[in-house]
DNA sequence: AACGGACTGTACGGTAGCGCACAAAATTCG
DNA sequence: CGAATTTTGTGCGCTACCGTACAGTCCGTT
């Protein structure tokens, strides 16, 4: 890839624009953040990479700028589910520099991208030392747990093409995009359902207008359209996220692209 | 109620056994639990009491020694479902201390017993001052984390049968105890089933010999073959929980009761 | 251009669990 | 002690979803 690999360090004397793409480095204040940033590598992910394993201790942590990674749960029959999913808004491995060590769950790159990572032990020292940096953690770490919470209820109320939905939604949010590169069974398997299950629903979803699919791929439409075919629980983890994190997480859509 | 309110300044002149019932609790240095004592109140669990309400600051924290809790969120239609249980291997409001503030999910008593609760502010103060102490915190969260995350794998791919037998062996984990007091009602909404339903299954693991049932409790007759009618999230969550807090939590049940 | 592989559409019998309804039993209460 | 209320047992039609299978379609490869 033709990405410069010393963009960073560059950049650093021009005082650069601060947007590393990343919503919880945005929300740093300039001190904190100036603080980080030496030792923030540009890190690609791509898809498929696990970016931490069960049980292993967790030598980087990423923040994530592009893409979209998950949080799985291996099962006894070698199934996958998923738990909860980062993106933009987000860091993987955020428990860790406030002091645990290892995860019983798997993070998986699902949608290629790019983040900034660090080293894991290096944050931790940071955070020791700047009390907004391990605040603003702890909030992220808090709002995970409010997503994950609220997926179990999901999981057990409500409907493949609720879920679905929701879940279009939440990925759209993720990675600040309306176009989404992933198959159906990918879906089907982050939702723990049947491929052929996410095929229909689909298209019930297309055929509403909220959406476009090609191949490998899905395109939101209408925005508005897709939270409401969702359940609840897109609203409340959205909320959950920006009360607990402020607006600039998980921006409002225009409910209808702009052309 | 006749209890006596200053049951723990008096013993702390005896030195007592310094088994205050809560795990968590005890896993404590010594230094560290002198430090939490003064401060800790014994506070009576009422069946049905809220203990956290969503978005509402958080005032006190409890450490169960007795009964049982359960974090619990509220959607649209009314209906409640259950994300998490706490007993006595834990606490409720753990991350509180930590440094937030409020929570998304409510946190309800379903079985009667006590508990040591203390101001929210006050052990954030201890926390900030002593790191084992919010070392010990922060594992106990990382477990209730795993234990809501393995929930959703559970909900999603797991029979009404197999989760109910989860959730009587872990309800008889946190309560250390082969007696729940409890409704196939109750049962019922904490796992987001039908009522009948639980009934039915309840009924299979009665004539399996697991358990015996009388009205409104539900009595564990052979842990092991409950624990083999559960899934396999019943040992997952275990296991993380005694790899994170130690083997102190969670103890192995003899099999069949000693008689 | 043709091939192979990945992805998507569709179909179909089987079933776990739902919503609802009502009766039987046990417990509480007047 | 009998009445009222709570809790438990059981039945029945219905639907969402499963497992599986197979055919059509798009894609990159050589």
């Amino acid at each position: 890839m033709a990405r410069s690999p010393r963009r960073i360090s560059t950049t650093r004397l021009a005082r650069p624009p601060r947007t590393p793409g990343n919503r919880l480095l945005a929300l740093l204040m300039e001190a904190d953040f100036a603080a980080l940033e030496p030792h923030l590598e540009p890190y690609p992910l791509k898809k498929g990479v696990t970016l931490l394993r069960p049980n292993v201790p967790v030598k980087y942590v990423y923040f994530v700028s592009e893409g979209l990674v998950s949080l799985v749960q291996l099962l006894e029959n070698g199934k996958y589910t998923e738990t909860g999913i980062i993106g933009r808004e987000g860091m993987v491995g955020a428990m860790v520099p406030l002091g645990a060590s290892a995860f019983s769950h798997e993070a998986i790159v699902q949608i290629s991208g790019m983040s900034l990572r660090m080293k894991a032990e290096t944050l931790r020292i940071e955070v020791a030392l700047r009390p907004a940096l391990r605040d603003l953690l702890l909030r992220y770490v808090q709002s995970l747990f409010s997503q994950v919470a609220q997926s179990v209820v999901c999981n057990g109320q409500h409907t493949v093409r609720q879920r679905l939905a929701r879940w279009l939604a939440m990925g759209a949010d993720c990675v600040e995009s309306d176009h989404l590169a992933l198959t159906h069974e990918l879906l089907a398997t982050m939702l723990g359902v049947r491929r052929s299950g996410v095929t229909e629903d689909l298209n019930v979803l297309k055929k509403a207008g909220f959406i476009a699919a090609e191949k490998g791929g899905v395109q939101v439409l209408d925005y508005r359209g897709l939270q409401n075919a969702a359940c609840e629980c897109y609203g409340q983890v959205r909320s959950e996220f920006r009360r607990l994190l402020g607006p600039s997480v998980f921006q409002e859509k225009s409910s209808v692209p702009e052309k």
